[in-house]
DNA sequence: AGCGTGACGAGTA
DNA sequence: ATACTCGCCACGC
């Protein structure tokens, strides 16, 4: 067996790091797939976007974003749906347009990973 | 071995 | 605000 094939049970190291890394968002907050990266200390927001794409389902997914606070194509009303039941941030769109779904707002809503039990003061 | 594609990001026009 | 380009890295053809 010169093949040595990963374990059909476990997930690669660097997939197993991102779906820890989306575990821990605490509700109402994101990460972008960039921050995951960087989080991580390895690979890219390509490289988390592979992971979440084919083992997001067993994690918050909803929490890892685009940078840009676009909602995920295909998955924008479940996203949204969640998002208003953690009160996660979001930037309601001014224009009276219909068909036009909300961004998350970034600025609020974008967490480091310092620290997940944030107090208010 | 080259080329295109992708749950991306940032910069520029 | 949108559109386009380039950089990035892994995977499939």
């Amino acid at each position: 067996m010169s093949n040595e094939s990963l374990p059909a049970d476990a997930l690669p190291e660097y997939a197993e790091r991102v779906l820890e890394a989306a575990e821990l968002i605490p509700p109402g907050r994101v990460m972008t797939y960039g921050d995951v990266a960087e989080w991580l200390e390895e690979g890219g927001p390509r490289q988390v976007g592979r992971v979440m794409a084919l083992y997001g389902g067993a994690v918050p997914w909803w929490r890892v974003v685009r940078a840009d606070g676009a909602l995920l194509p295909g998955h924008e009303l479940e996203a949204l749906d969640h998002y208003r039941a953690e009160g996660t941030p979001l930037k309601e769109a001014s224009r009276a347009a219909e068909g036009h779904l909300p961004r998350l707002d970034m600025r609020r809503a974008r967490w480091d990973g310092g620290e997940p039990a944030e107090g208010h003061t």
